[in-house]
DNA sequence: AATTATTAGTTTGATATCATACTATCAATG
DNA sequence: CATTGATAGTATGATATCAAACTAATAATT
């Protein structure tokens, strides 16, 4: 049961109104999500550094994908990280030349690369995992889950906005 | 004055809890921000190439930016941008050879490159405006003014934090 | 069964990005 | 006023990105 003071420190919150307006207020979401992206990237490229890693943070993404789901094809990787796909053959090409991962062609569909995690892989997991975990944890301390989930909603509802715009695009 | 229904709303909302962990919701909310990220360029791109115009998503960020003050340094830009300052030259240079922009040495302080819309540039600006506030109109079309501010908000706690701990690492 | 459309991946070329090292200028300190 | 430190910009090289054109394999359609 929620209590009348959180229910109005709730109410309160919502109603001071930045004097903005929405156009403005979505640019500066816009701005600041690159701002976090690299402070992010740099997050983890500092790590890198520190500990004399042969690994970029692209391909970091790349393997955080397997970590996830392992032997899942390039495009299926792309999709995720939201990348093109020439990109991939890129990035994969410099993992396999670590011995990060292999390709498999596909036996029941002979397109697909599937993507497998070698031993070394593994080992990169287990070092990095930590630092990706404490990253976000850092990111995300002393900030409510509901706040996130709320952000999440809105950037998704702004994607989904745009991308249905640009199907228009596409009609006409 | 809210009423009970709205209030009542508010705290429904807030209630609806995610299972994941916020490190977790963290993530996901860096995955949103990259495609958004992605359709906004896409978004803009296609307006460019619509028009058969000569210039990159990267230069009208700078040229955003001038639109809003004129006579800025390279640094400001890359810092509003959020770029490396080696981008800048770079991009500034194509902008002169656009004639879009002129490079000033600035008379107090001959280190500055102060940065100028020339007159095509005016007329960029005249173009592309509207297409860059539709965009955000779309963007942010359906969702409240309030809950833009509050992502503000949760991506800026995020950024500092993550700056934080960057400085850290600095004295380390 | 033959044709057409779709999909996965590669290649190529143009562009963008960033770290690093460098020059030039200004600021601060002794 | 000389030295040291900080700052703005440039040059260079390595990496990453994406569009476009391409090949190969599969799916869908006739």
């Amino acid at each position: 049961m929620i209590s009348y003071y959180q229910c109005l420190n709730f109410i309160v919150e919502i109603i001071i109104v930045d004097t903005r307006n929405t156009t403005e207020l979505a640019r500066e979401l816009g701005r600041c999500l690159i701002e976090m992206r690299n402070f992010l990237r740099q997050y983890i490229q500092a790590k890198i550094k520190e500990h004399q890693m042969d690994i970029s943070f692209e391909m970091i993404e790349i393997m955080a994908c397997l970590w996830n789901k392992d032997g899942i094809n390039q495009q299926e990787i792309a999709d995720i990280v939201i990348k093109d796909k020439s990109s991939m053959t890129y990035l994969v090409d410099n993992l396999v030349k670590r011995n990060m991962v292999s390709r498999k062609v596909d036996a029941d569909d002979r397109r697909n690369n599937l993507i497998y995690i070698t031993k070394e892989g593994r080992l990169l997991q287990k070092k990095l995992n930590p630092w990706i975990l404490e990253m976000y944890e850092t990111a995300a301390s002393g900030i409510q889950k509901t706040k996130i989930t709320q952000s999440i909603k809105v950037v998704k509802k702004m994607s989904e906005n745009l991308k249905a715009e640009k199907g228009l695009v596409i009609i006409m």
